[in-house]
DNA sequence: CGGTCCCTTGACAGCCGTCAACTACCGTGG
DNA sequence: CCACGGTAGTTGACGGCTGTCAAGGGACCG
């Protein structure tokens, strides 16, 4: 399986070979693991490198003086923490993983030769900074204009398209390794309204979760339910339709 | 007076003569003015330049297909509208303004020549992003932890600091031209309990609101009421305890 | 002087939070 | 093998924060 940056930024741009490349070598980059629970990125930290999970889930939160928690964004498989962070003096929140993670930790040298040399790669380094940005405000309107219901059904779709993205969903299902209380941190709300609200969706035929699954038998539906528009993901790209006659770029090394 | 973007920057970097220059040209280029309620960027446009308000504030939101409308951010004369964001097929939110507003227009060929030949100013923008993806994030955290009072002290303390980033306080005091219905459409709540929480607000002594002016007599207390941490505004900038012996910085003792 | 926008107030309802107890599941270890 | 403990999920009772509806007042303006 291809890398899932290489498959996410192939949603923006038709990378060349010399570009996957690139980004190959980034992804091998001092590879780290993470077990479940534990912090990749505590808030109050110098931050030195640039994170990019390989794979697992993890989480973006902060915490409140009084203990409160917001969990403020979910990280997937080739997802980045931030480009250029470290010119902040310090992290102003924390990373977390959801499951044991596997990441790479990118040096700013190896940003800055992107940048200089592969002007491509860097242009769509900056549409996933744009999208990432894009994800934080819906994720602001979330929380302040929709009802229980919708924002659960909101943060279903968003994560079922991210994952697709990234070619990590099997059908209308994909893997769903977030807990209520969790879910609950996520959206504003209480864990114990997070599950009548679970309820209420399955009831509705909306959802099926059961374990650690998520199954979405009707994706318009979700969608309409959370009045979601999945134009801040930014996933029209440009010459997508030329991709039909381009088999060649696609027998690249793959299973 | 200095053109805000400069000060502002100046809060992360000490810019040389060279370096204000060339920002001094930014803020000349292409300028234009919006009447008060007017959109700047509507959704669905495709974003061409990127704007710099000079003067006046404005906002951006997003709106629901049933009316329901959330602003995602203020905009405060400095602040710019998303760098690069002319990468994107169509915008997914619009920026209006809350006052007449006056904003230069810089055309992409500006940015790419400041990034080739500018790099401290580059860093200084890349820091504004990072800041601004901050916000965002602690807007997120706003409106999903924090209860009505707290939100609404929040934002006052936010927008406190920020304008004196810019020079746009006077003591403890500062312009706040934004109606009860729009803190409402901000903070997630309705018009009129955002009306009962600012008295409550009032009566605690933490803010005194008349008009279209903001006083906080107390800063620490009212940020103890939001539970409110500077750390996300990154105001801690290197060198700062340098500039008190710095009186003619236009010198630049490095370039 | 009428109109509009903004602010204010009261009554009432409902969504959602809190508290507490209970079940289900799973891995561990006696 | 089963007891045990811990985590995750579920359910019920109850209350409060916040929304809705509706009406009225004040300031500004053409």
């Amino acid at each position: 399986m291809t890398c899932p940056l290489i498959r996410k930024l192939g949603q923006f741009t038709r990378l060349s070979g010399d570009d996957k490349r690139v980004l190959e070598r980034v992804a091998g980059e001092r590879v780290r693991q993470i077990g479940v629970h534990e912090d990749i990125l505590h808030e109050g930290e110098k931050p030195r490198a640039i994170n990019l999970i390989l794979s697992g889930w993890a989480y973006r939160y902060k915490t409140l003086e009084d203990g409160r928690r917001q969990i403020i964004a979910f990280f997937l498989p080739g997802d980045l923490c931030d480009l250029n962070i470290y010119i902040l003096r310090e992290m102003d929140h924390s990373v977390g993983a959801l499951t044991p993670v596997t990441l790479a930790e990118l040096p700013r040298t190896l940003v800055d030769e992107i940048t200089l040399n592969h002007p491509r790669v860097t242009q769509a380094l900056w549409w996933d900074t744009l999208v990432n940005a894009a994800i934080q405000r819906e994720w602001t309107v979330n929380l302040g204009q929709r009802a229980a219901s919708e924002r659960l059904a909101h943060l279903f779709c968003e994560l079922f398209l991210r994952l697709r993205g990234v070619g990590l969903t099997q059908g209308d299902s994909c893997e769903l390794p977030i807990t209520q209380a969790e879910l609950a941190d996520a959206t504003g709300l209480s864990a114990v309204h997070v599950n009548r609200t679970l309820q209420d969706l399955r009831v509705a035929g909306l959802i099926v979760l059961k374990g650690k699954t998520l199954t979405v038998p009707d994706l318009d539906a979700l969608m309409q339910a959370a009045l979601f528009n999945s134009n801040y993901l930014h996933l029209d790209r440009v010459g997508r339709h030329l991709d039909a006659n381009d088999q060649e770029l696609a027998a690249e090394p793959r299973a």
